[in-house]
RNA sequence: AGCGAGGUGGGGUAGUCUGGAGUGCCCGUCGGGCUCAUAACCCGAAGAUCGGAGGUUCAAAUCCUCCCCUCGCUACCA
C-alpha cells in the first residue's frame, strides 16, 4: 500500500523509494537561457529539495552533454577544438545554474572518460541481447572538409519545387521533408563544394523491437501528465522505427566495433549521461534497484527520447534497469509576445545575463509562477515586475515585515507568550496545517506552480488574519496575535524552502531559527521568548525604468550583432 | 499533410478525465476600510453568450460530430 501523492512514499513491503532526479543535461554549444532553466533544472532543483527535506533518499544529477554534431561543427567555426569549446561552456553553464540556486548533486560532462566506458560497455550488452545490427547506408560526404555531412549542413536544389535553397532534411519553399542525397546540385553549407555520395555500413539500434513492450510501459504510466503520455502513445501506435545510432565524425564516444572509425549518436550517449553521472556519485547500484524511483524533468522537444527511445535502451541492455517513474516534461517560454528563445539567434536572456540583473529568488518565483505543462508560457517584464512586486514584495515580503517591526517595538525582538488563543487565533494556526497538506500533495505530484500558489495562499492568510485582528488596536490581545502571526511566518519559512532557498535562510535568520532542515518543521511552534533578528526588506521593488531599460537591452539580438558579439568572448 | 496540445471576465491561470447554478485563484479597474508594515495590508463591486456551429442529456466549460484560430512535433532547440 502506498500513497501515489501527499508526504508519505512506501513501497509494498514498507521501504521507502529512492530518487532518481534527472534534468535534461543542457547541450554545450551555447549559453543557456531562460527557457532551459525553466523547464529543467529549476523544477528538478525544487522537487529534489523538497524530497530531500522530507527525508527522502534522493540523487539529483545533471551535466553537460558535450558530443555531437553540432558542437564539432560550431568549433570548426569559431576555430577552436571541440575540446575547448566544450570547456568553456561547461563552465558558463555550471556557474550560471550555480548562481541560480540550482544545485544538483552532481554536475558532471559526458566528455568524461568514465562516460566513454559506461556507452560502450552499455552498447555491448544491447548488442549481445540483439537489439543492434549493421546495414549500408548512403550518405553524402564532402572531400575538402574530409567528413560526412550531416542533413543540415547540405543545401541544393528542391527535386520537387527546383527551389535553390532547400535545406538537406526539409525545402523551406514547398516544404517538402528531403533527404540530402535527393537534392539536385546538393553543396557543402561548410565549405560551399560539391558532395558525393559514399556506402557506409552503420550501427542501428532495434528500437521497432521494442514496440509493443513501449506501449504496454507506457500505457501503464497514467500518472504521466497528459502531454507526455499521449505524444508518446501516438507515436509509438504509428510505429517505431530503428535508429541508425553512428555517426561519422570524431567528436563523440567511439563505436566498439573492429574497424569502425564512427561515434554514437548524441541521443544514444547523452541520456546515459544520468547514468554515468550517478555511478560518479557512487549510487550507480540505484539504477538497477526496484525502489527506485526515476523521475525525468524536460522540455517538451525531449518527450520522445525519454518516452520511448531512452527507455527501449534500458530494456535492450537488459540488466534490471529502472524505468522512468514521471517524465515532467514543460512547454517553452516564449520571450515578449511569443518570440522564440533562440540559442543560435540570441533572443531572450540568457542565465548568466539574469543573474547579473536580480537574485536568484526573483527568477525563480517568477519562473515557477508562469511555468506550465499545458501551453507555451510567455516571459514578459511587465509581468515580471508586477509578480516580484505585487506577489513577492507586497503579500509575502511585506507580511514578514510587519509581523517583524511589531515584534521589535512592542515586545522588545523576542517572541511573547501567547494568551488563550480565540476562534480566529485557532484558525489562522490551522491554516498551517492545511497548507502544509496542500503543498506537500502538490509537490509530492509535482504540480510546482499550484504548491507555489498555496504557499503565497498562507502569506495571504497571514495578512488577511493581521488585518482582522488589528494587534496595533487590541493590545491586550496582541502578544497571542503576534505569536500567532509569527507562527504562519515561521511555517512559510519552510515552505518556501524548495522554491526560494535563500530567502527561505534569510527568513529563518530574522525569525531566530536555523535554516531548514526537516520538511515537518514546518509544524512546528516557535517557542515563546526566543530572540527575533533586526528585520530587513526582503525584497526590493523593480522600477518601471529597469525593465523599460532592459526590454531594450535585450529586445532580440539581430543576427549581425549576435555574429560581432562572438569573437570578443574568446 | 499527419500527429499532439491549447482557445475560460481587460491580462494570466485552475476547473474538463469522473456532466450538476459560470465555480476558484493571481493581476488590473472602480468603491470603501485600516494606519503595525515596504505608498504596503484588508473588505466589497463591476466585468464572461467558457473559440464557433450542431448533437446527446432533466442538466454541457466538461461527453459526441464538424469547423475556425494559436502553438508544438515529425527523430540535433529546454
Amino acid at each position: 500500500m502506498f500513497f501515489i501523492s501527499g508526504a508519505l512514499y512506501y513501497t509494498a513491503n514498507g521501504d521507502s523509494f529512492r530518487y532518481i532526479v534527472t534534468a535534461a543535461l543542457p547541450y554545450v554549444n551555447n549559453v543557456p537561457h531562460l527557457g532551459h532553466l525553466i523547464s529543467t533544472l529549476l523544477p528538478a532543483d525544487v522537487y529534489s529539495r523538497f524530497l530531500k527535506l522530507q527525508g527522502n533518499e534522493v540523487v539529483y544529477i545533471c551535466g553537460t552533454d558535450e558530443y555531437g554534431t553540432t558542437t564539432e561543427i560550431a568549433a570548426l567555426k569559431q576555430g577552436i577544438t571541440p575540446k575547448e569549446l566544450t570547456d568553456k561552456y561547461y563552465a558558463i553553464d555550471r556557474e550560471a545554474f550555480d548562481r541560480m540556486d540550482c544545485k544538483p548533486d552532481i554536475f558532471s560532462r559526458t566528455s568524461d572518460p568514465a562516460h566513454t566506458r559506461l556507452v560502450q560497455s552499455f552498447y555491448e550488452s544491447v548488442k549481445k541481447n540483439g537489439y543492434s545490427y549493421k546495414k549500408n547506408i548512403e550518405q553524402l560526404y564532402c572531400d575538402r572538409d574530409q567528413r560526412f555531412l550531416p542533413d543540415r549542413f547540405v543545401e541544393g536544389t528542391c527535386p520537387h519545387c527546383g527551389f535553390e535553397q532547400a535545406k538537406g532534411d526539409q525545402c523551406e519553399s514547398c516544404g517538402k521533408v528531403l533527404r540530402p542525397t535527393e537534392l539536385i546540385k546538393p553543396r557543402c553549407t561548410i565549405c560551399g563544394t560539391t558532395p558525393h555520395v559514399r556506402k557506409e555500413e552503420h550501427v542501428f539500434f532495434a528500437l521497432s523491437k521494442l514496440q509493443d513492450k513501449l506501449y504496454k510501459f507506457v500505457g501503464a504510466q497514467t500518472h504521466w501528465f497528459p502531454s507526455s503520455r499521449n505524444f508518446a502513445l501516438s507515436w509509438i501506435k504509428e510505429g517505431l522505427e530503428d535508429i541508425d545510432i553512428q555517426r561519422d565524425i570524431k567528436w563523440g564516444v567511439p563505436i566498439p566495433e573492429a574497424g569502425s572509425t564512427g561515434v554514437f549518436y548524441s541521443w544514444f550517449d547523452a541520456p546515459l549521461g544520468y547514468v554515468t553521472f550517478t555511478e560518479q556519485l557512487g549510487k550507480g547500484s540505484w539504477w538497477h534497484d526496484s525502489k527506485t524511483r526515476l523521475v525525468h524533468f524536460i522540455g517538451k522537444d525531449n518527450i520522445a527520447f525519454h518516452t520511448m527511445f531512452f527507455p527501449g535502451m534500458l530494456i535492450a541492455a537488459g540488466d534490471n534497469y529502472v524505468l522512468p517513474w514521471m517524465v515532467a516534461s514543460y512547454e517553452f517560454l516564449n520571450w515578449e509576445g511569443g518570440e522564440k528563445f533562440s540559442k543560435s539567434r540570441g533572443v531572450g536572456l540568457t542565465v548568466p545575463d539574469a543573474n547579473q540583473l536580480y537574485p536568484a529568488d526573483y527568477w525563480r518565483y517568477y519562473l515557477l509562477s508562469i511555468l506550465t505543462e499545458k501551453k507555451d508560457a510567455n516571459f514578459s517584464w511587465e509581468d515580471f515586475q508586477a509578480k516580484i512586486n505585487t506577489e513577492l514584495n507586497d503579500t509575502l515580503g511585506n507580511f514578514l515585515q510587519r509581523t517583524l517591526v511589531f515584534t521589535q517595538n512592542s515586545f522588545g525582538g523576542k517572541v511573547p507568550t501567547p494568551g488563550e488563543l480565540t476562534a480566529a487565533d485557532k484558525s489562522a494556526l490551522l491554516a498551517i496545517d492545511t497548507a502544509f497538506e496542500k503543498v506537500s500533495k502538490h509537490l509530492g505530484d509535482i504540480e510546482l506552480k499550484s504548491a507555489l500558489e498555496e504557499v503565497m495562499g498562507l502569506a495571504r492568510t497571514g495578512n488577511q488574519y493581521l488585518q482582522a485582528e488589528a494587534p496595533w488596536k487590541n493590545k491586550e490581545r496582541s502578544n497571542t496575535i503576534i505569536y500567532v502571526s509569527l507562527n504562519v511566518a515561521s511555517a512559510l519559512s519552510v515552505l518556501l524552502a524548495p522554491f526560494l532557498p535563500s530567502t527561505s535562510e534569510k527568513m529563518r535568520g530574522y525569525l531566530g531559527a536555523k535554516p531548514v532542515r526537516d520538511w515537518e518543521d514546518a509544524k512546528e511552534r516557535v517557542k515563546a521568548g526566543r530572540a527575533i533578528g533586526k528585520p530587513e526588506p526582503l525584497f526590493k521593488k523593480i522600477e518601471a525604468k529597469e525593465i523599460a531599460e532592459y526590454r531594450k537591452k535585450y529586445a532580440g539580438v539581430p543576427e549581425a550583432k549576435a555574429e560581432k558579439k562572438k569573437p570578443e568572448k574568446k
